[in-house]
DNA sequence: TATGAATGAGTTTTCATTCAT
DNA sequence: AATGAATGAAAACTCATTCAT
């Protein structure tokens, strides 16, 4: 029984990963060396290579452990019985608040993940669809039910969904918007006010 | 009547920019070399480097002359007596049309600037946000005319529906949404439709 | 009887730095590449970079450890009491004697650094005035004691002298004078002499 | 009859030359592109190509012709009757004299390829040492006249003479050493001095 | 596990030189 | 003579990865 973060222990891979973040936070994924990321796990160099096989696999576990914490939530929120409005809010909820807790992660998966159509977004893009899939599979549940409009196409407007809350956290992540607990809170509101009922009065 | 392209001078410089957005968009920028612009522009590899300082510099080339011609379209549109659905539709118009135009070219822009928050998108901010802070003027006008609801952040709902447009796009780009020209066009109405009266009936 | 060379650790910095005297002896510091150090040191390419930051940096670290044993000597030298000829004698005998001990590092030293006054020569202008300096106090000090003539500057006699040693040396990395252990006795002795009592019988 | 300088025709090869001179000076022989010197010239790139077949061939033609300069006037002083110490005097002169009319050329020259044992010293050693051997040849014909001492090595004394004053031009490029009509006018006095009659008083 | 020296392929950039006009 | 675009070889430097200890 190791919950992985007990107390003693450092759990070196563990002190890698949390480095690593911070650096492809810091510098990008293209511009760190592996040696930054050693030195700031405060690690030997070659510790780097004994835990993970490339500096690719680094991101890659990154990405994933996260991305599928996300996958589980939305399946979780699919498989439940609750009015459309409020599966898209805990998303929504859930994405803003995976940035407030660690922005540093979401800043990485967002700016060399989520985007790099030719590097770890084309390697990930079964993992990263599934998501949409996902909250266009409510969206389609929410029309044939008579709650959304049917004339638009599901798939797309999960998609322009997931792009209004990706698009405010990397607002925040290039200083763009204030931060803070407020806004975090009115944001979440915001994205799921103006994509179900719109901006209109 | 000459479209241009066959007329005396080739114009070298606009043939290496030509040849640089195929191959950022086919390889990206990190994983192209400048040797693969130098050959895909069938020119010689110093030539390059006669016309741009540095790979660097083709990109951010790249990005200014199109980004610009957007901007002058969004003061265009922020200039003319219209409602803001169609000031919204507009412009939504335009950067679908943008993809259908030129794909190639708006992917390497989405993929490699707009969030590249570490490199190009941290070099490029202030021309960037420029595009925002129009969207988010609009909207705040909206409001103060009462025909957008007053509670949301005009800034955060500018960058959500920039956000959803961007997403549609990064959608064509990995090919997670069919495409075709009336999809194209109905993805124009389904981001303007959706931001404004939103996906409720 | 061990002279070192043989034992242990083979000290792979040495190695380059051995390597890097000959190979900038042999072909100059600009016509060299950095794969003909590391080829001459029997060294991996990167191991050069491993341990010294660019090429220059070699050149750099040459310069100081030798420049600083002469300037050790010339310190020394100057605390010592003794009349300003055997001083002068000193300092010419450690020169040559420098040379007759490793011609391509002195080579070196006067061929890529004392000279180059727009790249070596320039960054460690303070470090060979310093020697300059030390001269001309002795040749002030024997000025003042009545035992070298006061009308002559003694910064500029100490230029001519330390000119006139390095010139032999020239001669000598030229070819244009006979080289040899007379030779070089003769030489420690004639520049002393000529500086001291001249020409004139 | 064209003196080469009359008013009106600019003589682009001339105008190569001198912004050559300096450039070199500026920034170094290797350091300088050739489009500097154009620059500098106010000439068309492609135009140092007309008149010069390589960046070389420029730094050689600024040496021969200083050079030969020198050559003609050591000869001239050979050939005269004259005590060797006026000989000698007429020599330190003419070069310091050359360094007071045109620093630049002359650090060029000393910096560039007076010492350059690897690449252009190494190209003009055959001229070079014609002056070595005939300023050698004076003393030497010193000594047979019993005005020098003939213990000392002719070659060598003619060395250590011209390494003492081209080492108080090292110091005035250098800026170690203090410039000026006076001082060159004493520096002149003072290396022949020293050499002749020595520091002792 | 842990260390950091050792390896060497890969890429940008520079710049002398050529050439068409 | 004059221009400057075009060429492409050359080299420094980087850094992911391997390996001996």
């Amino acid at each position: 029984m190791n919950t992985g973060a007990r107390t003693k222990a450092p759990d070196k891979r563990r002190l890698i990963l949390d480095a690593a973040v911070r650096v492809f936070a810091r510098q990008g994924f293209h511009a760190c060396r592996v040696s930054d990321i050693a030195d700031e796990a405060r690690v030997a160099y070659g510790l780097v290579y004994h835990y993970f096989a490339s500096k690719d696999e680094i991101l890659d576990t990154l990405f994933l452990e996260r991305w599928n914490v996300m996958l589980d939530l939305i399946r979780d929120v699919d498989a439940r019985e609750m009015p459309v409005h409020d599966k898209l809010a805990e998303i929504a909820s859930f994405i803003v608040d995976s940035y407030r807790h660690d922005p540093d992660l979401m800043k990485v998966i967002i700016v060399e993940v989520t985007r790099a159509a030719n590097s770890f977004g084309h390697t990930h893009i079964a993992t990263i669809r599934e998501a949409y899939d996902l909250i266009g599979g409510m969206i389609a549940k929410a029309q044939a039910e008579g709650v959304f409009k049917p004339q638009i196409e599901a798939r797309f407007a999960a998609m322009a969904f997931y792009g209004a809350i990706e698009q405010l956290l990397t607002g925040w992540i290039f200083d763009l918007l204030p931060t803070g607990a407020d806004y975090y809170e009115r944001a979440k509101w915001l994205v799921v006010e103006t994509v179900c009922s719109g901006l209109e009065q």
